[in-house]
DNA sequence: CAGAAGCCGTGACATATATCACAGCAGGGA
DNA sequence: TCCCTGCTGTGATATATGTCACGGCTTCTG
């Protein structure tokens, strides 16, 4: 498989990273619903998505899980791409929301590349940056506001990424991913629906205006 | 003044780097409860910790505050390692908890550093990894946890930060930071007392066992 | 078709947390 | 001394959210 087709996808990497990406890098197929990287498992690789479409979650001891942020194609996982030779437990759960296609790329190369290339540690910064910010607001998310209005942050950046209005999710998984419960999601849908913000289809939602 | 008594805080750093750090950097004492920088305010200098403890806050439109993370001797403000000339808006408060001494370098030069010194983004790469770690602890006492467990966290963070068992907080403070109200810090720090957990001074918190 | 599984909606209730109202206590300054 | 300020403690109550119990609706499968 070739990585030239992806080329877009990292505009500003010099010409022999990428030939670097192409020879150490493989590129792996994940069906939707795969879990490409659980919580507490060694990173042994740098991930980055290519296509299709990745969610991150923390999960805490009893399986819970809280839904961070999406990786979208050329995007990487901001911990995978920090990680010596110890291989650390990841503190994340990744899994593929849609059939994806992955770059998997051994950290000991990465490690490298680090000091080699100029453009792959713009990268890494960048990811951390891009990351930590949208972690702060998570935050503000769930500091400073109630289920209802985390729920429309949490529609809205669902409707940004996948850039659609139709949401195929249910309100079971809504609930899981804002650690919540289903009934209560249920009913503050119907809150979202009466004020013509949502449409509520028999297998998703609709979003009017959010 | 003179960079090298603080020479231990950064061992890794090369000899040209911190001959750097010390003529284009300034030295800046800070008062107890001063902020530092402000949340909206363009960010100009990358802002390392030499003496002292500073608080970081995230805060929303209504003016409320939530307690982040701390920064002590050696740290950086993460954002403010990441500036280029575009001067961002800081989307995080800090404040110094104590009397606190400064290094405060102008992004101008910092964003050259990345380039040129391989310890610096050694530095700021670490940086980043470490405070998006500790955000993702943030996230769980928050998205997991009732209020009682968020303030034995928030109580063991200060107390290890702070590495001393009587921290001298009001309810009110506490309250605040973790955006709650001083009536319920009240209620639950009775329960922590009562079950020994901690034990109230009259003007602060005794830690006996968390 | 019958039954199972998964989803949804909803009323009743429990609990955590926020808010309000008020009183007490200590310290500082006029 | 007296007042003001800031902190604390606590009961009463309101609200948001979680939990339980139930029934109904699809879809799949034997």
């Amino acid at each position: 498989m070739n990585l030239d087709q992806y080329r877009h996808l990292f505009p500003e990497l010099e010409e022999p990273l990428r030939r670097e990406l192409q020879e150490k890098g493989r590129i792996v197929e994940a069906k939707t619903g795969q879990v490409l990287l659980q919580t507490g498992q060694n990173i042994r690789n740098t991930i980055i998505v290519l296509e299709g479409l990745v969610k991150l979650f923390r999960e805490d001891d009893q399986g819970d899980e809280f839904f961070m942020y999406h990786l979208e194609p050329g995007d990487g996982c901001a911990l995978s791409l920090i990680c010596d030779r110890s291989h650390h437990a990841s503190a994340v759960t990744a899994k593929a929301v849609t059939d994806a296609i992955l770059l998997v790329v051994p950290v000991e190369h990465t490690e490298n590349w680090m000091r080699q290339y100029r453009t792959w540690y713009h990268f890494v910064v960048g990811t951390y940056r891009k990351r930590y910010l949208e972690l702060l607001e998570t935050i503000d998310s769930i500091a400073f506001h109630n289920m209802d209005e985390r729920l429309e942050f949490y529609l809205r950046r669902h409707r940004d990424t996948l850039g659609t209005n139709v949401l195929q999710l249910t309100n079971t998984e809504i609930a899981q991913e804002l650690n919540s419960s289903r009934e209560v999601i249920s009913r503050l849908m119907k809150k979202l629906s009466e004020a013509g913000k949502v449409r509520l289809l028999k297998n998703g939602i609709e979003i009017l205006r959010l």
